[in-house]
This record gives C-alpha cells, structure tokens and sequence, in this order.
RNA sequence: GGGCUCGUAGUGAAGUUGGCCUAUCACGCCUCCCUGUCACGGAGGAGAUCGCCGGUUCGAAUCCGGUCGGGCCCGCCA
C-alpha cells in the first residue's frame, strides 16, 4: 500500500511505504536528509544508517525511490512531518545529472527562454514550473464548473477542414488524402450551429494560427475556450456573462491557491464585479490625453494602448480586466452583427495589458448572413459555407459568445512575461519540439 | 516581412575602448570532512576549441565581413 506525501500526517508512528522521485540530498555526515517527491508535494527523509546512505551514492535528482519508513511528529521538518527509520530501494537508478535546475527556481529570462524549452522535459518537474501549470490545470476545471452550472454542454468539433474556413488569420495547410485540407484556427461556424441543438454550448480545445509573428504574446498553436450562447438579450448579456465567469473563477483562484500563486509570485489581483467599459474611442481620445500620443487613427488598439488602459482601469475603477467595446465596422467579420453607427458588436476583454478575449454578437438572420458574405467576398455556395448556412435556414437564435484565449490567461495570471511559458511545449515559427 | 539586439563549461552570469585571459564567479557534478539540514557548511578537483567560417593584427572572447541559432518590438493576428 502506497502512501503520499500529503497523508503522512495521518500515520504518525506507522510504518508506511513511499515511491517517488529523488527530488534534494543533503549530506550532513552521520546523517542524511532527503526529499522524496511525489504528486501531492514533497517529503522530507532522514536517513542514519551508512548503508542505506551509499545505495544513493552516484543516483542523481530524479532517480526513482521506494522508501519505507515511519513518519514522525517533527517541528523542525518542513510540514511538520518527517520519515525515520528508512529503508531505501532505488526502483530506476539515474546516473545523468539533469540538463537544467530542478530543486531551484529556473530563469524565466527572455534570452534563456530557448534553453528552458529545450529542457522542458526535464524542467517541468521544478516546483515552480509545476505550479505555473497546476494553476492552469484548476483554471480551466473552474471555467468548466461555472459553465457546466450555467447550462452549457461541452462539445467537440473537427480540427481538420476544407480548405475554405471563416478568414482572418492564416492557416496551415496540409494533405488530406490528396485533397487540400487545414487545421481549423477557430471552431466559430461550428459552434454557432451547435447553438440549434443545445442553445449554449462551449469547447476547450487548440487551434492553429499560421501567423508569422515573433511576438511574447503569439504562439502558432493555441488552447482556446470557446463559447457560444443562444436567445441572448443583446449583447451585453454576453458581455455579462463572460465578465461574471473571469470574475467567478479568477477570485476562486486566488482563494483555493494562494499557495501556488505564491510559489510563482503571482501580482495581487484587483477585480471589480463589474468590469469597467471603455469605446475604443474612448480609450484612443484618453491614452492621447495622458501620452500625448495620437492612435485616433488606428482603427484598433495598439499593443501599448492596451497596456495603458488596463492599468488606467486599474487605478481609476479597481479593476485589472477591462471591456475595449465598439469595435469599427471595418474590423468586423462577416459573421458579426453590426451596432450603432460605424461600429460592430464587439468587445474585447482585456486583462493585465493584453487581450485575452473577443465578444461578438453574431448575425443571426439568413439573409443577412449571406449579403454580409457576398459584401466581404466570401462565396455562400462554397462548401465549407453552404452547411453552415443551411443551419441558419433551419433556425438560430439571436446568439452570441466568445473566443477565450486559455493560454494568455494563465500567462497574465500568474504574472508571466511571454505566453509560451504558460505553455508546457509551446509551438512558435521556430520552435517543433519537443 | 521590417527594425533593434544577443550568442562565454550542464545551468545562470562577469569579462567585449585588443595584450595583465594560461578566460573569472555562482549553481550543479566528483573526492574527502561534517548528527538538524531545509539555497546546509568546509577543503580539494574535473569541466569552455568564448556559436561557426574567414579577415585585420606581433597579439582577437574583444575589431571587421559572412554565416547559423536565439530574443525584443512593429506589422499581421487572438
């Protein structure tokens, strides 16, 4: 029977067995302490006798251990808790020490990025980089609690599609049987149809953008949570709804893992329960009141506009995410409905300088689907439309939802500098495997 | 795609107005000492053709040209 770490407590003065990995040895003379890590954390072993001592003569950090022992009340022992009398076996001896630091945090430093990559396979056993992604692990378990409460269904859709898909970013292409195929770079017209048959669906799944871009903020193969409503009231009630789930699972987050967010020295989180809602006017006309300089004619934001404003919204409405609403019409997607005057319903959310979501309200009436599509060039009889608007012939719902970028999140969240370390093997213009 | 920038032991850094460099430090590794460590401590040791190729020079980690590989920003995009 096998105990971890974290129920030790519960069999003071028992004998217990654990399996783990060698993860610390410090070598005192007449007495050796080691830590032994498994899923739930680490534990401390003292070790006095000399032969138990030399089987780890030579087994590097990572060497996999059975170690049987009795644990005991300890105030001098981290946790409080430490294992006496032990016998050691060394299930799978490593004698290769590790390519990168494991008992100490890594270098998250822009330049080292590349050897920390390189290394991931290792790496990602430190405890910092395991909390990093810990924290993205119970992220997404708390999206889909909030969702699964709200009523939605959780879907699955095709990642490989013909050629045609919804435009705007690039795409990879590739042989499918001969035939011209992608890798889809959005579920959008998927999940709108889904919307006919359950009426609120969403999907946490990759999708693949062939952009060349080398920034800290873009990877080419990226987790998104997308999610799709029907019989909306307008388009605030999407805009509330995703404000109210960022809310919901950012706060539980800071309350379920202080810890965690400790370990990888995640910034304090200032959160409004409702987000503050600025037009992209708005924030053009402000960022130039308080910069002096000039983006009124740039149809969206400028990566440094949106640094601004999350930390203007910061200070003046305490709240670290903010809504950039009132998208121009000339941005919008054929899919889109239109707003007031110029504009497209759509917003941005953005959060800690970046956006990590767009919320469109879509067009949900066939023959304004179609002139949108004719009017942006896009061909309605083309194969990879047709069925798509063969759902809207059968009815949709005023629906609207979001394209939710997971990978940001965790990044912003826990106070990263590039999106790829949020990553456990992160996909860029250079960069395969591992 | 454009601009800027970086490349020194397994890891992180110093040295880069040419010569005190036979390349320095820390972590890790090896040997030895150490019974309360928890970034243990102490003594000693191994480990780098300074990304690669060529040039300038009496002399190149350092200057020049090329090349390969990164990074950051912009554009594009989410």
């Amino acid at each position: 029977m096998r105990t971890l770490t974290r129920e030790l407590k519960e069999h003071l003065g028992q004998p217990v067995t654990m399996q783990g990995w060698l993860h610390k040895k410090r070598l005192l003379g007449g007495l050796t302490f080691i830590n032994v890590r498994d899923r739930s954390g680490l534990a401390q072993v003292v070790i006095k006798d000399k032969d138990e001592v030399e089987k780890l003569r030579g087994m590097q950090i990572g060497t996999v251990l059975e170690v049987v022992g009795t644990p005991v009340d300890e105030p001098r022992a981290p946790g409080g808790v430490e294992i006496h009398d032990s016998t050691v076996t060394v299930l799978v001896p490593v004698t290769d020490e590790p390519p990168i630091e494991i008992d100490k945090p890594l270098s998250h430093k822009p330049d080292n990025l590349d050897t920390l990559f390189d290394n991931r396979v290792v790496g990602l056993r430190n405890l910092q980089e395991q909390a990093i992604f810990r924290i993205r692990s119970e992220l997404t378990r708390y999206i889909r609690e909030f969702l699964y409460k709200n009523d939605f269904v959780e879907i699955n859709t095709p990642k490989l599609v013909a050629g045609a898909a919804e435009g705007g970013a690039e795409v990879f292409k590739l042989d499918y049987f001969g035939q011209e195929a992608t890798l889809a770079q959005s579920p959008q017209l998927y999940k709108q149809i889904m919307v006919g048959v359950f009426e609120r669906v969403f999907e946490i799944a990759p999708a693949f953008r062939a952009e060349l871009s080398a920034t800290t903020r873009h990877v080419s193969e990226v987790t998104m949570l997308d999610v799709e409503m029907g019989f909306i009231d307008g388009h605030d009630d999407v805009l509330n709804f995703l404000q109210d789930m960022v809310y919901a699972v950012l706060t539980r987050l800071y309350q379920e893992h202080a810890d965690n967010l400790k370990a990888v020295g995640a910034p304090e989180l200032k959160l409004a329960e409702t987000f503050p809602r600025y037009t992209m006017a708005e924030i053009h006309k402000l960022y130039q009141e308080a910069t002096g300089k000039d983006m009124t004619k740039e149809i969206d934001l400028t990566p440094d506009e949106e640094k601004w404003v999350c930390e203007y919204a910061k200070e003046h409405d305490g709240c670290e995410a903010v809504f950039a609403t009132g998208l121009p019409a000339s941005k919008m997607k054929f899919y889109h409905m239109k707003g007031e005057g110029d504009t497209a319903r759509s917003a941005d959310l953005l959060f800690r300088g970046i956006e990590i979501s767009t919320v469109p309200q879509r067009e949900h009436r066939h023959e304004n689907l179609v002139e949108q599509m004719k009017a942006a060039g896009v061909d309605p009889s083309h194969p990879g439309f047709s069925h798509y608007l063969l759902a809207f012939k059968h009815g949709l719902p005023p629906h609207g939802g979001f394209g939710f970028g997971i990978d940001r999140l965790v990044e912003k969240t826990v106070g990263l500098g590039n999106v790829k370390e949020a990553i456990l093997f992160p996909r860029d213009i250079n960069r395969l495997a591992p």
